[in-house]
DNA sequence: GTTGGACCCTCCCCCTGCGAGAGGGTGCAC
DNA sequence: GTGCACCCTCTCGCAGGGGGAGGGTCCAAC
């Protein structure tokens, strides 16, 4: 039996993240004497306090470690583990992309921005709705834009999306993904939906998506300039978009900005 | 003038975090009314508002944000953010490492860890030493070593290092690192040192360092089922290491725990 | 037998970077 | 004047610890 201070020096876990650990449930010591509170530690307990550093040094949460520790049998821990690692990839490409965004916002010289205002009549288009939290939106996007591409043959122009403001604001709001097509059908997710007629403040956004919030400002100081206010939820139409390219430089969105008062200035 | 709610939409930061950013003095609001506290910001203040979201989005601490953002001209900012690119890029390395180890660590059958007393008789060599927190040590190892490279030129065996539990314990602690050599010089850092005899618990670890903690808890384990006790700072010997091959695989390294109190079992 | 020191215990506050909510003031249109 | 959107400050919560206070326990040396 081990003292907590002897397995603190062969597990190089500290002491206290040990006490921390018997109290979150991970690694209860192998006996408690009841007097004194002494913990002991069998040295049987080295390896999971090992895996338990490993899966901290990753960053995966005490609860997810607990769970892991928990399965049943190590079929089922691997594809918890593997589950986690999936979750690092993800973390690891989003932080590539970060990376490559502050590169080009730091970069001399970015394009300047062409904002105009144009009247958009009403259209019907065949649409998948729904409310969608802010970390989700990038899955259901794709989830309901390959349904509507299975049900709409006659597409007739680029797919758009309609952002309700909530969605940033509040991390969770009402998306809308559509096509336009002449006679919108109604299968599965995806029905027809007429988009009211607005005046838009569009400008053109040309680039991957990681800098869009660059053209979102410029949109912004914009309207603000010319003495407009809003109405309703940011339209975005993806003229040149993932399935038409691989190559993220190359994508074009076109970012409309539903505006009233127009001209005040 | 754009009122929080308004900048918090341009810049999809959300009104808390504006305040937060407010108070940190990262971004200070153009102009705050002083009778009523609202914050009005100027437009011009979005793309300070987008660099910080980047720097934020790869976890740049607050001050180390306000630090770039303090930079007197672009290219002072430009060398802290690419100091903390590499800091990231480090960071990726260690994930890397932590995620082979956990993989090895999970797979079947590891190798068994053998493990023996030998006692070590006095050693004079030349050292470098000093005290150095856990998360310096690689980087101070590597000054060290080189230094010692440099000056001693007859060496005569495995290079190795002392490391002081506290290291481990407390986080800061004293390291030796050392080359034996017939005649110690005494140059810059390099001096000669003799290292007191000793029984040493040896057990040969194989493979990459991030496993190292399984090859001491083997060791731990085996010490106390010997009912032998720990006296003085652990030694490693570094058989084969990063100066003889690129392959972490390949590398060996001898780990002794300093024991007394042999064969009472 | 007691004293010192190493070791262990619990409890509480501190850190970062937010989110959530309470409780209250402000601005503007109808 | 009444509602509503908007803004303010304040406090509390989170993970995953670090740091320290205040006190009990164990063991060996004197």
């Amino acid at each position: 039996m081990l003292a907590i201070g002897e397995f603190s020096r062969l597990t190089h876990l500290s002491i206290r993240t040990l006490r921390r650990y018997h109290e979150a449930g991970l690694l209860v010591p192998a006996t408690v004497d009841p007097a004194t509170g002494y913990r002991s530690y069998g040295a049987d307990q080295i390896p999971t306090a090992q895996v338990i550093h490993r899966l901290r040094d990753l960053d995966v949460p005490l609860a997810d470690v607990r769970r892991i520790l928990e399965a049943p049998d190590p079929a089922a821990r691997g594809a918890l583990v593997a589950e986690h690692l999936r979750r690092l990839e993800a973390e690891l490409e989003r932080t590539r992309g970060a990376v490559a965004s502050l590169r080009r916002l730091l970069a001399p010289d970015p394009a300047p921005v062409h904002v105009e205002v144009r009247a958009v009549p009403a259209t019907t288009v065949a649409a998948v709705e729904g409310d969608v939290g802010v970390d989700d939106v990038l899955a259901w996007y794709a989830g309901a834009m390959a349904e509507l591409d299975a049900v709409v043959e006659d597409g007739d122009g680029a797919p758009g999306g309609l952002y309700d403001n909530a969605l940033f604001e509040e991390g969770r709001g009402h998306v809308l993904v559509h096509r336009p097509t002449a006679r919108p059908p109604r299968r599965g997710r995806v029905h027809p939906v007429t988009l009211p007629a607005v005046e838009l403040a569009v400008a053109t956004h040309t680039g991957p998506h990681d800098d869009i919030d660059v053209t979102y400002g410029e949109v912004g100081a914009w309207v603000v300039a010319n003495a407009l206010a809003v109405a309703g939820p940011v339209r975005e139409t993806y003229l040149v978009g993932p399935r038409d390219t691989a190559d993220p430089a190359a994508w074009r969105t076109e970012i409309g900005w539903p505006v009233f008062g127009v001209g005040e200035r």
